[in-house]
DNA sequence: GCAATGACGCTCT
DNA sequence: CAGAGCGCCATTG
């Protein structure tokens, strides 16, 4: 039962993932943590999850820790993620996963491809 | 207030 | 690196 929790903390963690610079992404752990819910990864994926469609907020750019898409509900919008995030420049692997090394977030860094 | 759920993380094998 | 198991916390019913 997908829950809407409007004015819970999950609005910290949008606001966290819409911080997500362009062209990088983030763990769930890291987004917990910067939302100020250490630990708290699952509740990032579920914020996400029930994010309605045309959201401004980035949740592609969120990824789990091994820089993978999780498989959610929505068929199909694993791929868009995939295809979305490669127009960003961020590349995938043949097993569907991002370069963490190379494009995860570092905040406070300003470039945001460490090289 | 208790129990169940969940787009996860970490450790071990 | 890949797969499996256990634990984390927050929100809902």
């Amino acid at each position: 039962m997908p829950p809407r929790a409007q004015g819970s903390r999950w609005s910290r963690v949008y606001a966290v993932v819409g911080r997500i610079p362009h062209g990088c992404v983030a763990t769930y752990g890291q987004v917990a943590e910067l939302a100020g819910l250490p630990g708290a990864a699952r509740q990032v994926g579920y914020a996400l999850h029930a994010l309605p469609r045309g959201s401004r907020v980035p949740w592609q750019r969120v990824v789990n820790a091994r820089g993978g898409v999780s498989p959610r509900a929505a068929w199909g919008a694993e791929q868009a993620q995939r295809a979305r995030l490669e127009a960003e420049g961020v590349s995938f692997d043949a097993n569907g996963r991002v370069d963490l090394a190379r494009y995860r977030w570092r905040p406070g860094a300003r470039r945001a491809v460490r090289r």
